[in-house]
RNA sequence: UGGGGUAUAGCCAAGUUGGUAAGGCAGCGGGUUUUGAUCCCGCCAUUCGUUGGUUCGAGUCCAGCUACCCCAACCA
């Protein structure tokens, strides 16, 4: 099987190579269509990696194009970041972006051309009699009343809906096809609607606007779309974008195929529940962190590469699937453990005080920005008298499972020296605040020369250097793993979804790595938030690394 | 007997002239380690929704069942 530039193959793939091999094509194109009605999340940017993945793959082209047919819902805010976010992906539209809007002039000639051929009528049955017209999945539909009204009166009809002389819902334009069909989209679906909106492309031009399942097939064959790759839902609607295709008068055949959409557990994947979270300020916007938005996702620190990685390795299938967000996880944490320059931060900071340390004195200690890759160079950490610790690395008393600081025994400073434990200090509710310590200064890069064994290394950030910084940790916006699939969603939100802790950050952390964030040690993925100050850095935690202490538990 | 789809491990997913079940994620062992990280090594489907059939041989072909998803907006 092919596997071009490592894409694993799919369904899709291949039968774009049938097509190519046949000579069916010469060359592929491909798009990517979106309304404007939200912002793009995860479950896009899969169909965004096949559109334009496949493109690139194969010498293609792939396009850009809103299918802006409905003006109420959408908003010309959501054209820019859409475009924002397919670009942060990686990707490149073939020319100008596209509006399905750019084509309602054509769209309206076709029309035409469907009603002279007999193959459309206007239709005054209100919505209430068109759905008792319809019929049921088990039984057939009954012709509407105007089925049969003559070609010169629909087109007068038309022309006049056209010119804003009949109300919205007053009449419709439907194709004439079969009242009969047991696919339902093929019972007369209404082509055109009559809408007194505002467009953010058209103006006030137009108070009639085309259907999906009538333009969409059209905008395909005019922008020469050769694979118009869609999702499962749109199965049946494969026979009225064909029909459409083979009863206008146009030189260019695309075809459909569909795949499954993306489901992730956790979390929710359709535009109507993203935007009543956003609505009803279930969180802080569009681009907040728990988001699976892309917007959300950049925010939160993942790479536009590790997103990429995660749509290459969930496949594409026709199967319902629902993926496990670890799977996401791991590429991000492929993506920034090999990239991403170390630091330390305390999170939950408790004081360590060396007491055999003089006091005043701050040492210069050098620290790898990588432990595996030289190449990243060193950097400077100052090293004095106290240090922040967190206030889970300590103990008074552990088994030898726990390897880290308890009392009256050692462990290694990170990149620093071995400290031993002496006493405690706590305040009114016996939390310890202050950890005494003596420092052996013939540690610093080499094992005690006598031989003693130190297993467990902490972190800690320099008192005199560090800076107070604001850490936001993020769970899974859910508690159940198929929230859409609740009464009501909301009702299974994650209180816990963030949390965010006060503490330390090594100096000199001003502004994100080009690998998108750091790695603070033992701690997780950060990367600094839009609101971070001068004043007040915010970190956000994109990842957590993965812990299998946590896991045994203790 | 409405129609359209899909069934391979906990999750995702290869498998396409029938020849004896890839890979990834997760998990579990072990090694290295100044991150309980990384890295390395090993384990993880006698079986492909199910029941039959054809065949020397079936995940792949045939038939019957079963389960799940989608379709009755002037949404996309």
């Amino acid at each position: 099987m092919a596997e071009t530039d490592n894409h694993p193959t799919n369904f899709i793939r291949q039968i774009i190579e049938k097509d190519l091999a046949a000579g069916v094509h010469d060359t592929i194109k491909t798009r990517f269509p979106p309304e404007p009605n939200g912002f793009l999340h995860i479950g896009h940017a899969k169909s965004i990696c096949l559109n334009f993945g496949i493109a690139a793959d194969y010498q293609g082209t792939c396009n850009l194009r809103f299918d802006d047919t409905n003006p109420v819902k959408e908003d010309i805010a959501y054209v820019n970041a859409i475009k924002e976010d397919v670009n942060w992906l990686g990707f490149s539209w073939d020319g100008d972006v596209r509006y399905s809007s750019d084509y309602f002039e054509q769209l309206h000639g076709y029309a035409l051309e469907l009603i002279n051929k007999g193959l459309a009528y206007v239709d005054f049955s209100s919505q209430d009699e068109m759905r008792e017209m319809r019929g049921t999945l088990t039984q057939p539909g009954k012709n509407s009343p105007y089925r049969d009204t003559d070609v010169a009166t629909n087109r007068r009809e038309f022309e006049k809906m056209t010119a804003g002389e009949y109300a919205e819902g007053q009449c419709s334009l439907r194709a004439k096809i079969d009242m009969a069909s047991p696919f339902m989209c093929l019972r007369d679906p209404v082509i055109y609607r009559v809408k007194f909106a505002h467009h953010h492309q058209t103006g006030d031009k137009w108070c009639v606007y085309p259907m999906y399942d009538f333009t969409h097939c059209i905008s395909d064959a005019i922008e020469g779309i050769t694979h118009s790759l869609c999702t499962l839902e749109f199965q049946d609607n494969r026979r009225l974008y064909d029909w459409v295709i083979e009863n206008i008068s146009i030189d260019c055949t695309p075809r459909q195929y569909e795949f499954s959409r993306l489901n992730l557990e956790y979390t929710v994947l359709s535009k109507r529940r993203l935007i009543q979270l956003v609505e009803e300020h279930h969180v802080d916007g569009w681009d907040d962190p728990r988001m699976p938005t892309i917007a959300g996702l950049r925010r939160r620190g993942y790479t536009p590469a590790s997103v990429r990685e995660f749509c290459k390795r969930i496949g594409v299938t026709k199967m319902d699937n629902m993926v496990e967000m670890s799977m996401l996880e791991a590429c991000i944490r492929d993506d920034l453990n090999v990239a991403a320059p170390r630091a330390m931060a305390v999170l939950n900071p408790i004081k360590l005080v060396i007491e055999n340390f003089p006091q005043g004195q701050v040492e210069t200690l050098s620290a790898p920005n990588h432990p595996n890759d030289e190449s990243m160079g060193k950097r400077e950490i100052a090293f004095s008298r106290e240090l922040w610790i967190e206030a889970e690395d300590f103990r008074e008393a552990a088994n030898k499972k726990f390897k880290r600081l308890v009392l009256g025994k050692e462990v290694r400073l990170r990149n620093a020296y071995v400290v031993k434990a002496e006493r405690v200090e706590k305040d009114a509710d016996g939390n310890v605040t202050v950890v005494y310590c003596q420092y052996d200064p013939e540690t610093l890069g080499k094992d005690p020369s006598d031989g003693r064994k130190v297993k467990g290394v902490i972190h800690w950030v320099d008192a005199t250097s560090g800076e107070e910084a604001e850490f936001r940790l993020y769970d899974r916006l859910f508690n159940v793993p198929n929230p859409a699939a609740e009464e009501n969603f909301t009702d299974v939100i994650n209180p816990d979804s963030l949390v965010v802790k006060k503490g330390i950050v090594e100096a000199g952390l001003n502004e994100n790595p080009a690998s998108g964030g750091w790695q603070f040690e033992r701690t997780g993925y950060f990367c600094l938030d839009k609101t971070s100050t001068a004043a007040l850095k915010v970190f956000n935690r994109t990842v957590g690394l993965r812990d299998t202490w946590a896991k045994i538990g203790d």
